[in-house]
DNA sequence: GAAGACGGTTGAAAGGTTTCAGGTCTGGAC
DNA sequence: GTCCAGACCTGAAACCTTTCAACCGTCTTC
């Protein structure tokens, strides 16, 4: 109640400089209350912390980076906050930048480039201490030049091609791989991936390990077909149902990979709702694993990564990359599993 | 290539000086061009954006922010970012700040209270322009401290008991209301809640609301059980499921209300996996109407609110209170609703 | 040809913090 | 009585940006 700031003459926020005159100590004294409370008297030390309250003086970090050149902070750009997947990715960084005493701030680009590099260019003005992405294309050359300029940044979910930062990913095409081995396994002969946009390099990663899996198999390639969306939701997954239901009967797959769980999910809505079964009428894998793909419609078969893992490693590389004079780029890749349920085994 | 800032005899990333001095301009110009380039001739502008992009100059938004005492940044505090809800909340925020020209910064409390007030002293240093929070407990006295001290703070999804911020809510006793009008209309006479803690405003509320439908509809006191959790989470649902098969036979609710989706879905995976059917052995309606409700295994009977205009409105205020003098506080409140699905209909 | 207007540019001041080389004072050792 | 160590405190400088009054030429206008 009595610690308002609007006992300042203007409307100004209470500074060190006004603690410092309330407290009758110099502003030298002020600033080593508040980072090195040893070196002060106790009786003096109170003082301040008296006339700080009294005031409500909130320091201005603004001016403590301006003077320090670090802000303590770490920001992870996501790929797509609405994903409960790289919200996992999210908390596993959170809790190493918390355990680091680290702010961390969510920015999301929502899969739009123009919204990622807005958002990439204000932490940099921010001078946040390093910068986590799930990139919309990990070969854009704006991250390049925000390590030139002196950002750290690490990319998330994705490999870099040029070790020119470090990079923690999941086996994509080993995630593809065992999906389609797993759907083999079971007998199909014709069978759909769906997802997109292409130009993503997991959607791509994904389909190329399917499709090594189909090939080593000895199917017929043309029996692998590629049902392009334009975007990884659940939305879009409904839409690939259609389509998929849309096609004459004796071409139809008896089995869907989806790039995602939304998808997955989607897709499994649309199927169902149309009154086939899952999976006698179609299988379904999904990717990722979300927290509801187990207890989707028809539990749901899907490849699993280690989400909270790649959050954690991805935070902790980063540490060490500002903190370590000789730190060295490193690559470091997660292997997924598959997760099968009754979407593919009836 | 050529846009290192390593060019700086120190390790010194350039500053507006630094290109001043290589484009043989004063700072003032630099500043202009950066600010009002419509005020310098061209061939000055060229040559310092010259400067500007062969030196890799980044802008210090902290001496920026420092000199003009504001940062065109607005933050959200979410209660939990696991929970899609919370997010398309962040979504209706985002899409909000985005046309304003603010940049938002997201950041998870994960309902812990100290987190929480880590956050909001942070961002409170980083003197954003206005903080929107679905607080941990909205009387928490740190938020009116907040608000004194001169950063406008929107409270989403709370009431405000004080009037003293503006406010955005669902009105939650009418949505536990018609929740269990609509399992009493189905002819259920022992109803179990499920929620928790109850020091959460939502969970009490929600309950307040089924109480008083529960009493005009003449039914027995004990007959509306409280089924209380730790969390808010699928984890919690399914040990609430447990706690509940655990009943003898006869005391056993015939339906479920949960206090939101996420318990609600885990219950559901628990129940289901224990071979009871849904909604004939048991009938759930869930909270939110998060994506995933329709696409769960049974597809969920819930109480949606809209999330993303709770979101949208809520950063509108905040923009009217940064923006407009003589603003007042007020408090907007949405109408919940019932969508009934196959979890209670059969 | 003088006065004024105007476009373009300058440079100092301000904004709040941390650091650091020095300052003062106290008390103990000789 | 002198000297010294140590504890405590001071105040100026530095960080980088924006702003604004002032300045300089050039062009109009009468």
């Amino acid at each position: 109640m009595s610690t308002t700031s609007r006992t300042l003459p203007n409307g100004r926020r209470p500074s060190v400089k006004d603690v410092a005159e309330l407290a009758q100590v110099s502003l030298g004294t002020v600033s080593n209350v508040l980072n090195r409370p040893a070196r002060v008297s106790t009786g003096t030390r109170e003082r301040v912390e008296k006339a700080m309250s009294d005031l409500g003086f909130v320091l201005n970090e603004s001016a403590r980076q301006l003077r320090m050149g670090r802000s303590n902070t770490f920001a992870y750009v996501m790929l797509d906050a609405t994903n409960p997947f790289f919200n996992d990715v999210g908390r596993g960084i959170e809790l190493a930048a918390e355990e680091a005493d680290l702010s961390l701030f969510l920015c999301n680009s929502d899969g739009r480039s123009a919204r990622e590099a807005a958002h990439l260019e204000h932490l940099q003005q921010q001078r946040v201490d390093g910068i986590l992405i799930t990139p919309v294309d990990p070969d854009e050359p704006q991250l390049r030049r925000i390590v030139q300029q002196g950002t750290p940044l690490v990319i998330v979910d994705r490999a870099n091609t040029s070790g020119q930062f470090c990079s923690v990913t999941v086996d994509d095409r080993l995630g593809g791989r065992v999906a389609i081995e797993h759907l083999v396994d079971r007998g199909h002969t014709r069978v759909a991936y769906v997802g997109g946009p292409s130009t993503m390099g997991q959607v791509r990663d994904r389909y190329e390990g399917a499709r090594a899996a189909w090939d080593e198999a000895g199917l017929a390639e043309s029996d692998l077909l590629h049902v392009e969306t334009t975007t990884m939701s659940v939305e879009e997954g409904r839409v690939a149902g259609e389509r998929l239901a849309g096609l004459p009967r004796r071409s139809r797959p008896s089995a869907v990979f989806c790039a995602n769980d939304l998808v997955a999910l989607g897709l499994l809505q649309q199927v169902i709702s149309t009154g086939q079964r899952v999976p006698e009428d179609l299988a379904i894998v999904g990717y990722d694993d979300i927290a509801f793909a187990a207890g989707a419609a028809v539990p749901l078969t899907s490849v699993r990564q280690p989400r909270q893992a790649l959050g954690r490693t991805a935070a902790e590389l980063l540490i060490e990359e500002t903190t370590e004079p000789d730190h060295e780029h490193q690559q470091v890749e997660f292997t997924p599993e598959l997760i099968a349920r009754t979407s593919t085994l009836g």
